[in-house]
DNA sequence: GGGCTTAATTAATGACGTGATTTAACCTCG
DNA sequence: CGAGGTTAAATCACGTCATTAATTAAGCCC
């Protein structure tokens, strides 16, 4: 049933119209560049008039600018149009176990300036993260010499649910968060708009938007790191459920009566493909460096070591059934394995973990899905995070507060 | 990513503007009749004026009827506004396993009349339904006496994987159907509008729209017969995938390396909790009349076999495992149990089932989610067949070819 | 440099939603 | 029973928008 309700729609003038037709086209325009006032009709169904006059508009504005044109074998030359980079930035931070990651984009998601802040393991006091972000959006400020009031917003992975709402609270399981209400204690250091999301949405929306989801509408991001996770895209939006916290593939049980999972229950997949879980398996006590204790398990069974490549056929094994899961209850078009250790199994394991996904998967779903690895690595989270405030200015968002400022100056 | 595609987009015409108004319109007024022009106004977010105008418009079409008014305790009183249930009817088709069931509905989902038509098991060809199908449209085409002109369209809902596209394929399991051309076939012998679908997704859209859904935004629908399967609504509407074989809940892993399923994988949830497996784990042969064997191990429970009862103990176990594997990964406001044997265990199973299903999800997601039996029973599946071309109607959709020669004429 | 070709803008038109205004319908009270 | 009051609904005037058609712009070619 159609949701009918009045609160998430846009009403229905003549004026929301324009804002919407005028939407469609950055979008188009945002992953097609530089392109013609043409292709821009085409894509968008758009009459070449309306086209020119939503661009005159956008470049009155500042957001759109002209780049040259076309050669024209007789004819006037179409002239290309592109995003101004510099009409405005955005911010993305990366809240991960280690370490509080800030990066400043352009529109056009290059990046100008960085601030990382190690987190000491003991020290995942609320406080203390709240610092580092205000720190950290301040030094990329200041890094870039980009005023405040130029930046569209700033979008902020964390780990743990993300309940969104009227005010925001974080739930991390990871770092003993309580609802946490990010948004207000960070509100108390900036201004500027924030959108605070799960760590995996946020990598998904980035290999969606850049990496290997590109074109896809329904996708399932895979992050196995540590622990495991996932984000599902169906119709090209990230699905969050009733209560955002969707997507907790990890906690899927493969296994009744399994082993034991760090969230209590047994079975689950992430106490069989997380990375802490494999290694477990394999004999390594925890609280060492995973990342090369994996790397070496790798190793192990790349020289042939019988118990190494037992534990890794294992985990292609559950892996490929949980990715079969997926396959079965969302039919994606595509799904991508992500995660430092996603990356790393997957690098070796991933024909296995195809076979396993098909054996466990029905035939006409897993035919018309491609596992494919990510390409862009755990670096992106604060690229995705990033995305979030450019998704609301493509859809037309009233501009922030800084920016009316800076609009009236 | 936003689809930023022209395809399913409908244009941006001011005219386009007026279609989704009058939609939201229908939609509001459709699911709380009787209702005032101000309340409409309130719901959609559209000035009364707006409100009037399209009501004029729709009561001309005669779409909408003036019903009455409300009682005023000094001023105009408010006029109540209702479908016309007469305007057109929609025809619902359950194709089952042992019948063909067609019924007719007016537009508020009266049953104006119904064909049936047992199924013998070893006749499931192709034709043999076709026939019965397009026997039972004019059966009750004539029982009602309704003209095919007054149709607005027919769903039909099939049992197997529904492939939409430029041509809709059939692959039915059950039926050994592949890639069967349904649509194409039936067209040789009607001209109504036809809508395919999974039947789980037609019984799942009838409590939806009137059973135990009503008003949920994110839920899951799940049947239980003698296999399992599910119904996904996120945003109020069908998840279908990107080939639409979305829902597969019951070929989901529970038990890497478990007990054998007929589709020829290992552990599946259907392996343990559809009836034929629950039936099988109790010893008995297959092939009886399922229905009452089941029943016969309720009532065996009941009175304390210890075989029965540990066979059901299992039963609410696995099945609690399967909904808590939707619950982290959907995080639904509510999910369904229904299906034949689905509502029978459930009755008796309910409370244990809950237990398992929190036992195995993570707290904020199984708090923020109902678990309820199915209020329509398995007879729904022609009803929500029928809600497809109501659908359409609702949104605004161009009259049929039928129903052009009618307002023609 | 005239003629041709294609792109982009402008003008004319029609449709729409909205707020303001008017008409309609009903009540109460004298 | 009719005037005044009250609320609902229809109508009007206005501004906005996208579209088509016509016009202008900007380049090619011979």
């Amino acid at each position: 049933m159609r949701e009918h309700v009045t609160s998430e729609r846009r009403r229905g003038t003549v004026r929301d119209l324009r804002r919407d037709n005028r939407s469609v086209l950055l979008w188009s325009l945002y992953f097609d560049q530089p392109c013609t006032r043409q292709e821009l009709s085409q894509a968008t169904g758009l009459s070449p008039a309306s086209v020119s006059n939503v661009v005159r508009e956008l470049i009155e504005e500042g957001v759109v600018a002209e780049a040259g044109a076309v050669d024209s074998d007789g004819g006037r030359p179409r002239v290309l149009l592109r995003m101004n980079r510099d009409y405005g930035y955005v911010i993305g931070v990366d809240v991960g176990e280690t370490r509080v990651r800030v990066e400043l984009f352009d529109l056009a998601m290059n990046e100008r300036a960085r601030a990382d802040y190690p987190l000491d393991p003991r020290e995942h006091g609320v406080t203390t993260i709240v610092e580092r972000i205000l720190e950290g959006l301040s030094a990329v400020l200041a890094d870039a010499d980009v005023d405040a009031s130029a930046v569209l917003g700033v979008g902020i992975g964390v780990p743990g649910v993300v309940e969104q709402g009227d005010e925001v609270l974080v739930h991390g399981q990871t770092y003993g968060w309580d609802a946490v209400p990010l948004e207000r204690l960070l509100r108390s250091g900036t201004d500027l708009p924030l959108h605070i999301d799960n760590g995996a949405n946020t990598m998904g929306r980035a290999e969606m938007w850049f990496g290997a989801g590109r074109g896809a509408q329904h996708a399932v991001v895979c992050l196995i790191g540590s622990g495991v996770g996932a984000s599902i895209i169906a119709h090209g939006r990230t699905h969050r459920g009733s209560t955002s916290s969707a997507g907790e593939w990890g906690h899927t049980t493969v296994v009744v009566g399994g082993r034991g999972c760090r969230c209590g229950a047994a079975g689950c997949l992430e106490a069989y493909v997380g990375a802490e879980a494999v290694l477990d398996r394999y004999g390594r006590t925890p609280g060492q460096d995973e990342e090369s204790a994996l790397a070496a398990l790798l190793d192990a069974a790349a020289r042939g070591v019988d118990d190494a490549t037992h534990v890794l056929d294992e985990t292609a094994l559950y892996l490929g059934v949980g990715l079969a899961d997926l396959i079965n209850l969302f039919n994606p078009e595509r799904i991508i394995l992500g995660g430092w250790a996603g990356l790393l199994l997957g690098e070796r394991l991933l024909p296995a973990i195809r076979d396993a996904a098909q054996q466990n998967s029905l035939k006409h779903a897993f035919t018309s899905t491609s596992i494919e690895l990510g390409r862009l690595g755990p670096e992106a989270v604060a690229l995705g995070a990033a995305t979030l405030p450019i998704e609301l200015f493509l859809n037309g968002a009233p501009l922030s507060v800084a920016d009316r400022r800076r609009s009236a100056g």
